[in-house]
RNA sequence: GGGAGCAUAGCUCAGCUGGUUCAGAGCAGCUGCCUUACAAGCAGCGGGUCCGCGGUUCGAAUCCGUGUGCUCCCA
């Protein structure tokens, strides 16, 4: 078959995922095999795969790949999440800009039929871009957090929470998102660093004088209900029962004294806003305060607040302070750094707000959950690089608030009768039911109707549902015990971003353990966060994220998992680069031009070696030493990918295929120019290069799918990625009478002397196509005997002879202990040859010198182990011998 | 303020249990090659007080302390 000149991807790619669909490799079923079970972290179900995405999917992956290629079931469900707020918010929008129509003038049932047609529109998105980067997952289990028996779980588990006294709904300060009109949990809120100012205000006093506080939110003092002063604080001891006078609105409010305020800050007199603020909130508590709410929930003023109702609050802040100092309230203003919280959601500033809303009480559910982690049940990747974290969120967990003020989502299944009462139930009939039974056991009257009932209206936040999912995509929630979930759960590892430790992986943790008594996963693998050339974050705004499908448009899915693993080292942030893309385009072609040479081979005439040839060993080299190099790395790789070290892994078997395949192996038995090809180096070619990409198939799957259907014919269902990796050789097996690691140092021999021979050709200015005839005076002629043609051929020259001594007129160089001397057409006089020696002899001599301390010192020798005493011994030897190779050749100049 | 991590070649990083597989890889750079698989390539080469200082040790890029500079998480 004609192949083309360089590897084009895209309609390979296309071939081989309809290929494996149809053939439903990756398609997953209970058997007798052991499971290798990885839930996808779901992408927001309208949102599109980031580098960030691209990298933990191509991870999995790589990880499902392999397993299912080593005699595992392996069954990777993908999926996506509802993402409550980001898609509430996108919808919202939608209707607004596209069709005009405002959320609040929906009912709720209309505006769930919009939003489940966005996901439809949009959710396919994602899963298209998770099929085009070549992911193995099983499409028959796509599941959805929205789900129907999705749905039925987080209700279920809700309830279950609620019953157990873990779920309960309270009026608490939280954060208030006023453009996303919901609460957010702790988690949901970044912190910033930003300059403000503090602003020192002047308050009337009842009898007469005034106090000055600072303050760095002017807008809420309308919402003040106290001042407070420490009761240490000698300024103002004598205010004690006093009153002072809210500015602009002349709200009488008491002077109070509490230790919290801290005399040194501002002018020691801090306004309490208990409506505001969490510490205020908290002193009101415990000083019985009036709380006044002078924000409504979009973050205008509320008629609360008296003045400017209506207005927004940063607005309002420019408004009050330009009263305020018309007025002469205000006495001066201060650069001030502190921190904002904003919505990591809708990135407007949180409002710490009162509010009446659902939460979980961690605590109880954070002791196991920790346990797991600490004692190694479930373990971390890298190292534990993260378990620091881990304990002390753990160990510090608030409570969660679960609810939100949002209709896309789990709606609260909590039911109030008119006279305010609460019944937790699935459904109506479930509530009605209950209300009806306590009332009976109660001995009261019951006339309450179904309809009577009103459903909580807010829903419950989406890592509420998420941290389900291991479990769910099962329906190990719906259907407990089910065949499915017995078989594959616990699933074998999650490949997660480091930022959703807490809001994801932790919680995920409490969860199996509470319904399934174990954990979700054995393993937890981080990956780092990808940032952009300049060390930025990935983000939107500054518009450094490359399109996914672009880049597999133009570099083809293989080079774009390539570039981001080959960068990716383990647990660390990565810089992403296109140039990394590159050089994985470079590699296929670099693969697609081996293949063809192989394919070229198959069409030219061919011998087929003697029996006698094929045990002389020096024939057979080449393939002999490539089978130990092979197996070595495949050990290598073996090791380093079950440690998660896939960039290691990969850069090994990068090296395996350019370096030791094309640029040597490959070299090796290439036939000359014209001649046959020998059969048996070519039946040997292919059976290496179908290993290769074996080896390579987890992490580029399409390029070694079609190498290895190029490189035979194969039968149906014979297809690379659910070939079984072979067992390993023996680290020292025997091939023709010789160990592998007999193969391995005369290789690695071959090799030096061949580079050594072509510098010193390079050095001496000689034309590649110019002949030499090669001396070479060594102790070791038998190893180069079954070298010899080789290193002939690899260094131009047209015979090799053995010497006893130095050969005049010729180039001369010492590579190990061995001297050679290169014999040319045209003898060359070497100027540089003379200083070259001598710089090697003066590095010789110094190392010499170092190693003969040493083993001059007492202590070393007797403390240091036997082994490595050893080894400094032979050093020496070394040095002594090449040192006498060089003066030998420097003398003969 | 509390905690974690990082600092090695021009750039991005490997370097696990201290000792030639310990100073490495890939890019970039330089030199020479259109050699009949591949110029998106081939062959070769040069680059580093392993952040500063102190300690432990026969021996430190590696372990400990300290200083400096970055990054992240939490309050």
């Amino acid at each position: 078959m004609e192949l083309t000149k360089n590897f084009t991807p895209a309609e390979i790619e296309i071939k081989w995922n309809q290929h494996w669909k149809s053939k439903q490799y990756f398609n997953s079923k209970p058997d007798h095999r052991p499971a290798f079970t990885v839930v996808i972290p779901p992408p927001n179900v309208t949102g599109v795969l980031h580098m960030g995405h691209t990298l933990n999917e191509t991870v999995q992956d790589i990880l499902v790949r392999k397993a299912r290629m080593s005699g595992f079931n392996a069954c990777w469900v993908p999926g996506s999440d509802h993402a409550s707020i980001a898609t509430e918010a996108k919808v919202v929008q939608m209707l607004e800009k596209e069709k005009g129509i405002r959320k609040a003038d929906l009912s709720r049932e209309e505006f769930l039929r919009f939003a489940f047609e966005w996901k439809e529109k949009y959710g396919g998105i994602i899963y298209n871009q998770i099929e085009r980067l070549g992911c193995s997952v099983d499409w028959n289990r796509v599941t959805f957090t929205m789900d129907d028996h999705y749905y039925k779980a987080v209700i279920k588990v809700f309830i279950d929470l609620y019953q157990k006294g873990l779920i309960y709904r309270g009026a608490r300060m939280i954060n208030w998102d006023p453009a996303a009109k919901t609460a957010l949990s702790d988690e949901e809120v970044e912190y910033k660093d930003i300059q403000g100012k503090l602003y020192h205000l002047k308050y009337a006093l009842e009898n007469g004088g005034e106090i000055v506080i600072a303050t760095q939110r002017p807008e809420t003092i309308m919402g003040d209900t106290a001042i407070c002063v420490n009761p240490n604080d000698n300024r103002y001891s004598h205010l004690k029962g006093s009153y002072a006078f809210v500015p602009l609105i002349n709200r009488r409010i008491p002077i109070i004294f509490d230790e919290y305020v801290d005399p040194a800050f501002g002018t020691g007199a801090l306004k309490v806003t208990p409506a505001h603020d969490i510490n205020d909130y908290n002193l009101g508590l415990k000083h019985n305060l009036e709380v006044v709410d002078t924000l409504n929930e979009d973050g205008t003023l509320s008629k609360a607040a008296q003045i400017f109702v209506g207005m927004d609050r940063f607005k309002a802040r420019k408004q009050i302070l330009a009263d305020l100092q018309e007025k002469g309230f205000l006495l001066k203003e201060e650069e001030y750094a502190t921190r904002l919280g904003y919505s990591q959601r809708s990135g407007v500033v949180v409002e710490p707000r009162i509010s009446t809303q659902w939460f979980l009480n961690m605590k109880e559910m954070a002791g196991p959950a920790l346990k797991a982690v600490v004692e190694g049940d479930i373990k971390i990747h890298p190292g534990d690089k993260f378990l620091a974290t881990y304990r002390y969120w753990l160990e510090n967990v608030k409570d969660w608030c679960i609810s939100r003020q949002l209709w896309w989502g789990q709606q609260i299944p909590a039911w109030y009768t008119p006279d305010g009462s609460l019944v937790v139930a699935a459904t109506r009939e479930e509530a009605f039911a209950e209300l009806k039974a306590r009332a009976v056991s109660n001995n009261q009257n019951f006339t309450l109707q179904p309809e009577q009932l009103n459903q909580d209206q807010d829903v419950l936040d989406t890592w509420f549902s998420s941290w389900l999912w291991p479990m769910e995509v099962f329906n190990g929630i719906t259907q407990p015990g089910n065949a499915e979930i017995k078989y594959y759960y616990p699933t074998s590892v999650l490949v997660t971003g480091q930022d959703i430790i807490f809001f994801w992986v932790a919680r995920m943790i409490m969860a199996g353990l509470e319904y399934e008594g174990t954990k979700p996963f054995s393993d937890v693998y981080f990956t780092g966060m990808v940032r952009d050339k300049q060390g930025r974050k990935m983000s939107k705004s500054l518009g450094n994220s490359p399109d996914l499908l672009e880049l597999i448009d133009k570099y083809g899915a293989d080079a774009v998992r390539f570039g981001i693993m080959i960068s990716s080292p383990a647990g660390n942030d990565l810089l992403f680069d296109e140039a990394a893309l590159e050089q994985g385009r470079n590699f296929n072609n670099k693969m697609w031009n081996a293949l063809k040479l192989i394919g070229m081979w198959k069409e030219k005439p061919s011998f087929i070696p003697s029996e006698q040839d094929l045990q002389s060993s020096s024939s057979a080299w080449p393939d002999n030493w490539f089978r130990s190099r092979l197996n070595e790395a495949k050990a290598e790789v073996n090791q380093l990918m079950q440690q998660f070290r896939l960039s290691e892994a990969l850069k090994i078997l990068y090296s395996l295929v350019w370096d030791d395949f094309c640029s040597w192996y490959l070299e090796w038995i290439k036939p000359g120019f014209e001649e046959p090809v020998n059969a048996h180096h070519l039946k040997n070619a292919i059976v290496f290069f179908e290993e290769l990409v074996q080896l390579l198939h987890p992490y580029m799957p399409f390029i070694t799918e079609e190498i290895y259907h190029h490189l035979t014919e194969r039968k149906d269902g014979d297809d690379l990625c659910i070939r079984q990796f072979s067992k390993l050789e023996d680290q020292d097996f025997i091939l023709n009478g010789k160990s592998a690691s007999t193969y391995l140092s005369e290789g690695k021999l071959l090799k030096e002397v061949i580079s050594g021979i072509r510098d010193a050709r390079n050095k001496a200015q000689l034309k590649p196509k110019e002949t030499i005839t090669l001396h070479i005076n060594t102790t070791e002629v038998e190893i180069y005997k079954t070298i010899r043609h080789l290193l002939a051929k690899q260094v131009n020259a047209k015979d090799i002879q053995f010497v006893k001594a130095s050969v005049p007129n010729t180039i001369g160089t010492v590579i190990g202990k061995h001297q050679f001397y290169l014999e040319t057409e045209q003898p060359i006089i070497q100027e540089n040859q003379k200083e070259e020696l001598a710089k090697e002899l003066e590095y010789l001599r110094g190392f010499l010198v170092s190693v003969e301390k040493k083993l001059g010192n007492e202590r070393f020798v007797k403390q240091a182990k036997p082994e490595i005493v050893e080894m400094e011994k032979r050093k020496k030897e070394d040095a002594l011998s090449k040192i006498k190779v060089i003066e030998e050749s420097l003398a003969a100049l």
